[in-house]
DNA sequence: GATGAATGAGTGTTCATTCAT
DNA sequence: GATGAATGAACACTCATTCAT
């Protein structure tokens, strides 16, 4: 007996975004995301066009939930250089451990060139200015090494998502339980900081 | 008594090598391998028991070379720590720029449970003692700030892994041509050692 | 007490028998029915059975149409043979241009054995033999060649029919517009007559 | 166990052909295509990249027949006048007989506007020409009525076209049986020149 | 009466795999 | 060794039909 609230289509889109982005069954098939929902099969396309539409709008939405943290931060917040650093970090780790399987698969899709990254709606370029002005300060101060504002945002990015992107492999590398894996990860928010800059 | 020597199964390994981790085609059909190859589809069976047989074989020998040069470095060489380092780094660049897709595929699968990584036969154990004991003077020195042996290694295989593995969502990020890119990542290996200590 | 008037179902039937017999969507889904009536799809189900039904009804409407026109013509009617012939050629040339997809619809379904023609309802037997008699004495006349009943009537049926049926191969065919073919049928009435009999 | 030899194609062609233009199942599924075929469904897919590959081959191959005897006739052949025709009705009728819903199908599509009739390939304009050229010295003669081309082979198409195309439906109507029915059909050859022509 | 939601049977198509030659 | 043919188990998607409100 389906739930008849209009609700359904919520519901099978977070169904799906479970199985796509937190699971990882980015293949999984239409019956087995209809089962996990407990809705019908055919009912995916009373909603939805087809998988692959479905799939966009879910996909469309995780993604929805980055850009805006991101110009919040780095385009309207007032906080300071290291602050807002100090956020994206928090930010950055927290959403890739909500949604583990999230940004492998934007990579994915980049390489293969099946998608590109939405620079425009990101404003890269302005946050870019924004982040090289500061850094050059820094650089200046003598507090961050010689380097241009891409290697910086390089080793940002690196440092924060690729712990979380492959947990699993670096836990398991590192004989590291769940808890203790989330620990060290928790303690990176500060050591990213340590790494960067030298205080 | 082969008639055609044994130079078809090595062809069909590397072409399935290439469409799998240079080009991408994970999930390249059996027709796509065999049309790559120039050979007939049920070909692959005689030499394969099955598709999946064939990509473990590839898999297996893509990771073999990097077993064999970790094991090299970290257990065999008597190089310093840092130039250790510092071969591991090169190494690592290199070879993810070799097969980009090896990595991620990689994390995707340790991810997914669907393969654990050979931390025995990688002698993760020993290395990581050998590692550790050469950390600990550093930071003692100063040249590195008070960290765990796993936040270390974390920091050094982020900062080579992620930029290579998500070369074209960063490229394109940043507004980079593939030639600056490149010259980025070559010029990385002395960045990463010059974040990672502070002499 | 209909709160909206019977019109709906009318109004269906109408839309339907659009759709199936003047544009010739014979397989238009549900779906389109019910939207090219402006209504919901469930409603179809509420006034007919099913799909099936609905179509029944539609097609015995129009067919309705054609019987009684001809039993009119051919029974109750007192018109010499000449004028009843006339009458028969312009009523069966101008309703299959009103329902092009009516009479091969019909022979589609009778060819395929889905359907039998309404014999009995038709009084074909006794419009044969009244025909027949007349048609007798012009054969003895000498305004028309030797022939049987039947044949006679599959010369004047084919003769009103086909062009129709047709219209659109046969205007394509002879590079006709519209409005020359259409006054090419209209003259057909008189041809038809002075093809049949040699006056 | 399958037929080995490259017949297969052949053998699907045809059995698909029976079906849709013998049988008059024009939307015949794959499976009951496969299973008349007494092959595999996948081998369809094989063979043609899809049922509307299928569909077009077999449908062009029965045109090609059609055109081929047309040009034959009326571009190649020395005939006389009444010869020509009497070969064409021959023809027509007979591959009517063979392949009952051939026409049927090419009206139908003609009239929907999914096709288009090949004028050019069946070189209409000059055939149009030279029948007309016929006709006129007839019309002089005073053994055909005044008329157009066009209005006199739209009477001799639809003379020869119809009774075949509805044959049940006419059959039916008129009480014959099938022996009866072809043997009217037979008579008509010798019966439609006589009523186009009134020697 | 009317509607949107839900269902399930069916249908074309893909593809790894097997097999006879 | 190598090939083309053949198979069968999916799988995405469609659509008539039903049902609760």
């Amino acid at each position: 007996m389906p739930i008849k609230d209009a609700q359904t289509e919520k519901l099978i889109k977070e169904t799906a975004m479970r199985l796509f982005f937190v699971e990882g069954k980015i293949h999984a098939k239409t019956q087995e995301i209809a089962d996990a929902a407990g809705v019908n099969r055919g009912l995916l396309y009373y909603y939805f066009q087809n998988r692959e539409q479905l799939f966009e709008e879910v996909f469309a939405e995780a993604m929805l939930v980055v850009e805006n943290r991101i110009k919040e931060l780095f385009i309207t917040s007032n906080l300071g250089f290291r602050e807002k650093l100090g956020e994206f970090i928090e930010f950055f780790i927290e959403n890739n451990l909500k949604y583990p399987y999230l940004e492998i698969f934007l990579i994915t899709e980049v390489n293969t060139g099946h998608r590109m990254p939405p620079r425009e709606r990101l404003m890269v370029g302005m946050i870019l200015e924004n982040i090289e002005r500061e850094l050059r300060k820094e650089i200046e101060k003598g507090t961050v090494p010689e380097m241009s504002v891409r290697q910086f945002m390089t080793n940002l990015i690196s440092l924060c998502a690729y712990p979380v992107l492959s947990k699993p492999l670096l836990k398991n590398l590192m004989q590291m339980d769940e808890k203790t894996y989330l620990a060290m990860l928790k303690e990176r928010k500060q050591l990213i900081l340590k790494v960067l800059f030298r205080d």
